[in-house]
DNA sequence: CGTTCGGATGTAAACGATTACATTTTTCAC
DNA sequence: GTGAAAAATGTAATCGTTTACATCCGAACG
């Protein structure tokens, strides 16, 4: 049904041989017979049969990309920064998602077998890196995954530091009691924000309280509901961090219902800085994570890997947070001071 | 380096075929053969080689996705919609992002030609409708796009009803100056929701004024200006519905800032129902847009071309608004009554 | 004019699977 | 035990490319 190299070198009156070599430059043609096939594979619509390609050269110039099931602006952004450094390098992205235990894992990429040239996996559950041995014959790089002593290529955000920074700024300003939504459980970046939150306790020489843990799962919902719970403590916490923007989001609406002023009687910080952490009610003070930098990041260790397969040193790479102070955190606005002359009141809504 | 099928009949001594039938229960194959084969190609990790199976099967069970460079929720679950259903059905998805032009697109069509069996196609640029005449030699299903006179399946958010729906909620709550920020020039869906306030307006008997049609971009930023430049008006809006929720958001934060009370002064709705637009202050009234369905439909129809090739008749479905009325546009928040014994103020503040 | 050289093109063997058809083995009724 | 039918397995063509190697042809040289 659809025009093969074969029929275009019937029309043209060459061999494939030459078809073959106008489309991949390979060797001289002369001008004339180049042109000539040119045009006739134009009107035939002919397009080289990838699958076809990829058979005998064993390159796909595809990257398979496995992602959990997650949602929202990260999400995006990671394809975004994956896609387009991908492309400028001529590759396609094979991508699924959903991917939940270590034998689900392992059929995905069994069905990738010969579909594509490399992996770019992400798997932030920490069972999951059992997964990490799984040879899968195939160059990998992990994403924001547990990758403990393996062997294999992985990008990680700075975790650890940005909560850290974070939950340091919050004690510069005078806070003691500090609690933290915690992110989902069994997930990687979760657990390191809150061993950030810890040392930046146990550095300021403050004692951590259980009680000011909560659990979350980096939902709206759940930054509401442990927020409500923490209103609910006889000692409330003056400052509340939250593993992400989400959850830090829902926390502001909670505190909001619950008539409690932020940041006067509670201040709150989130991680991730999405676009809309701007345009809280107060500002929301935040973790810059570059999301499309760690996507880009991956693909460019992936794709050195691919091209050198000489074997080069394990990389582990990261990319570094950024703090950014908004109001939510007491502090005055680093992006649009207030104007002087306003009441309380309207200095708390000024935004963004 | 990676072990082919050969191999497999090699170490079981046993022909290709026989492996063969044995990974697609096509005929009977001798249990204990069966178990003896399964085995060796354990151990050898083999895995078929889609690029070849595909050749000769003229299937690569591979969806190709082609999308505008969009950012967000939006993007996000629309994918989620496709990969699911599309795995369900034991298909894969090709992704690629940032196509612009004709001449883009049609790369992109021909750079995956041989990798997929069909393609889903978002090109929400009007201009790019001339795009629908390319002939690719796929089944494409075209997603939010417009697609007027073509001969070609499509997926639409029923763009039209549901601004039409929130403008009609607007008058029927007594505004009469009511303003639109609307989407992105050129965009279909913006085009579409601009025609379905117009036509509330008209049927309520309204005349439409062009200073209340501002320009915006679908971004956060763009809603913020937009609603700046409507406060500065001399006879202000009473009521801005604004074309997505990010924008909403932006005009939300823009008239925090200039002390304008939402819903008493101004009221704000928007489109899509992100589930941030829950959490707001106060919570937006917005337009909710099953995207995942969306996604779900069009590889719904996508595959049903596939299978019957034999032609079906052109499909063109609408998946259907709903309106979620919060406290941005005054009523009584529908999902969570503000309690009673509270000032004015703080009724403004409660949420969500 | 016969070599030789080099550029342009053709020939045919891969690549790794599927599958129609051929062949072998098993089963079973008589 | 024999033969036929049924079941299991093997053989080889095929899919659309790339590419090493062979071939062809004209130009340049002695």
């Amino acid at each position: 049904m659809m025009a093969t190299i074969k029929d275009v070198a019937r029309e043209a009156s060459v061999s494939v041989a030459t078809v073959s070599r106008v489309f991949n430059d390979a060797a001289v043609v002369r001008p004339e017979t180049a042109r000539r096939i040119r045009e006739v594979a134009a009107s035939l619509r002919y397009a080289p049969h990838g699958g076809a390609r990829s058979l005998i050269t064993s390159r796909t110039q595809t990257l398979g990309v496995l992602l959990p099931d997650l949602y929202g602006e990260f999400f995006s952004e990671l394809i975004h920064g994956i896609d387009v450094t991908a492309r400028r390098e001529g590759y396609h992205i094979l991508v699924s998602r959903s991917w939940e235990g270590r034998t689900e894992i392992e059929e995905a990429v069994r069905a990738m077998r010969g579909r594509v040239d490399g992996l770019l996996l992400m798997s932030p559950h920490i069972d999951a890196d059992s997964m990490l041995h799984v040879p899968v014959g195939l160059p990998v790089v992990m994403i924001c995954s547990p990758s403990k002593g393996a062997e294999v290529d992985s990008v990680i955000i700075q975790n650890f530091t940005g909560a850290r920074d974070m939950v340091t700024h919050l004690i510069s300003l005078g806070h003691r009691r500090i609690a933290i939504v915690k992110g989902a459980a069994g997930n990687h970046d979760a657990a390191e924000r809150l061993r950030g939150y810890r040392a930046a306790l146990k550095d300021a020489g403050l004692t951590t309280d259980k009680s000011m843990e909560r659990d979350g799962d980096f939902t709206e919902a759940g930054g509401y509901a442990a927020a409500q719970s923490l209103l609910a403590l006889e000692m409330r916490p003056t400052a509340i961090f939250a593993a992400n923007d989400s959850m830090a989001i829902g926390a502001l609406s909670a505190l909001r219902e619950a008539d409690v002023r932020v940041p006067e009687e509670v201040a709150v910080g989130g991680f991730d800085d999405i676009p809309l952490a701007h345009y809280m009610d107060p500002p929301l003070s935040s973790v810059k994570v570059p999301i499309a930098d760690l996507g880009a990041k991956a693909v460019e260790i992936l794709l050195e890997r691919i091209t050198n397969k000489a074997g080069h040193t394990l990389r582990r790479e990261r990319v570094s947070t950024e703090l950014v102070i908004r109001r939510s955190t007491g502090a005055p606005c680093a992006e649009r001071p207030p104007p002087a002359a306003r009441g309380a009141r309207e200095a708390v809504k000024a935004a963004p």
